[in-house]
DNA sequence: GTAAATTCCGTAAACGTTTTCGTCGATTTT
DNA sequence: AAAATCGACGAAAACGTTTACGGAATTTAC
């Protein structure tokens, strides 16, 4: 009745449980004749490895923690997907929890996390606070940060380079006529925020337009801090002939807010996001966007974390990688 | 350096560890005296018990494995959004794995998770066919079934009542003059599907109008399958004047169709969904649909599950919770 | 005042593996 | 033929906890 172990098959095999255990993990200590007989033993029996016992001896687990502000985010979802089924191919297995936004939380399951003693931690953080925040905690355990960058920070992270993107959504909107270009959702304390605004502060600059920016306290990227935003800015007249926003799910709902108003995409307004995920696609949305390769940014991740845990001593590393341009029908072109 | 263990801290307490252990575990066969001091110790060198060395010892992990089919899909990463912030609240962590609509893949992360020791499982199944897949393996560790359901299964599951929820949305749009509805997408191997499209022929029947199904072979319910599905049938002439879709993603893909075709929605064709995935509520998708009430569903699964870890023995249980109908501005009223 | 009960704590086994070390027989070397 | 080498396997320690058991010290009961 209860489950099978390494002595049952050993007691079975008629051997020691060393030379059962020797004959599952490919050693070359053992003949090949009792390994034959010793696996076969051991799938007759249902012989299944206590991965618990295992970890307990080998001082890892092969589970890697993820820590995502919210799984029901798209984005957070589309890179957890690509995350799980490369982590799963490089003999992991994922321990997912929500920080939901919340920096106490944040830190509170990483420390939970860091008690079951996971491999390794891929994080997105909720802001710019996560590093001083979790700085005692990211020493005892190989982690990864996704999403927020900056050059001179003591962290390992994988990122876009966000204020080349922006700086590609402006220079674009520019090339279609647009000289009053209003950012929407910059979020405070967010470094990613921070950096996407550069680049449209920077192309503003070297395009010699008027820069504008709504900025966002509530930590959430959704729907609704985007339509609350856009709905407050229609209240009154407005110049601009385009609206870029910070996140694609800012942009949605901007184009909630903007139906409401009667305002039409792209005739009237043209908008812009920035993320590309899977819903922005849609003919009803269809908007033009600046890509983050989810899948890619998912691998380097993994690969950097797998990485450190095989060396932990290593060094800080880097990796960004290169958004770039989707063009699709939510920008028109207007007349100078 | 390395990590304080609880011998460290009977070291430094100039305890046993035995009483460390019955320190923090909020023993009875402790003074308090020395309960303090110890306790104080254990913060004060940063002591945090290893989880793994106690589910050794423990026999359960305080681990629940759940199998989705694609954390991507908006309605799979609702639920495990709710699923993660109720398990954690009563002292679970989740371990999540993609089943990526493959059969095979199921069962092998299904074996995956119990030889990491999990305490349970949930699971949203591929299709129907998952049950005899997993027979043998379900018999093995508690699990619970979200979403298909089946009263003569012989598993533990929670589900919407499928059938009425169908039943309910025909009834609606013939209530709004509507007397030749398509239904689409109805995913074959699949029990869900099987008792949606029973609701909608139970109310064609009932209300003696003539059924129309146009079944789906792919394994997912997504905007392009729907979009496919649905270019398809625009290709040739047709009568219906609204189209019920067993799952709001097709929906969303049927728009998407339309759209490109020139047919409007709800003007031209009147449509609905399933599922009140939070896309839905988008003005530009705007779709009237059948609610599944996701938090109700996770916290039910979960309480069934940890019922079912604490008593193995139970017999299974199945929990049927109500869909309800949710009108937004996809469907438009027609005269007979 | 002693016997019994109670309180508090230490000893040690157990959980299921991996791995080091040692042993024994067989094979090769001199 | 004796010595050295090698291959295959067993014995046992180790990983960090929890907990049953037992013992000493203290309290309670007569």
């Amino acid at each position: 009745m209860g489950v099978v172990t390494l002595k049952d098959v050993a007691k079975v095999a008629g051997v020691s449980y060393a030379t059962v255990s020797r004959a599952l993990s490919g050693s070359p200590e053992i003949g090949e004749s009792t390994r034959k007989r010793v696996v076969r033993i051991c799938e007759e029996m249902g012989y299944t490895p206590n991965s618990v016992a295992r970890s307990m001896v080998m001082k890892r687990t092969n589970i890697i923690g993820l820590i995502v502000t919210s799984i029901d985010n798209p984005f957070m979802s589309e890179m957890t997907a690509h995350l799980e089924i490369y982590a799963r191919k490089c003999g992991y297995n994922l321990m997912v929890c929500n920080s939901s936004y919340d920096l106490n939380l944040e830190k509170e399951v990483f420390s939970l996390l860091m008690g079951r003693k996971v491999d390794g931690i891929i994080l997105i953080p909720v802001g710019n606070e996560s590093y001083d925040s979790l700085k005692n905690l990211t020493a005892q355990v190989p982690t990864v940060f996704i999403g927020e960058n900056m050059l001179d920070l003591p962290e390992n992270y994988v990122s876009v380079d966000n204020t080349n993107g922006m700086q590609q959504a402006t220079e674009y909107l520019y090339s279609l006529g647009h000289r009053s270009i209003l950012y929407l959702g910059a979020r405070e304390k967010s470094m990613t925020h921070q950096l996407r605004v550069d680049g449209y502060l920077n192309a503003c600059k070297k395009l010699g337009i008027e820069p504008n920016v709504i900025r966002n306290s509530d930590p959430r990227s959704s729907f609704r801090v985007g339509y609350a935003l856009a709905k407050a800015h229609f209240e009154t007249p407005f110049s601009e002939t385009a609206i870029l926003c910070a996140a694609d799910t800012l942009a949605i709902g901007v184009i909630q807010a903007a139906y409401e108003k009667g305002i039409r995409i792209p005739r009237d307004l043209s908008l812009m996001g920035f993320d590309n995920i899977s819903f922005s696609a849609l003919p009803p949305i269809d908007l033009t966007t600046v890509n983050q390769p989810k899948q890619e940014l998912a691998v380097a991740a993994l690969d950097m974390l797998i990485n450190r845990i095989k060396k932990p001593e290593a060094s800080h590393t880097k990796t960004i990688l290169s958004p770039s341009l989707v063009i699709r029908n939510s920008c028109r072109a207007i007349g100078d």
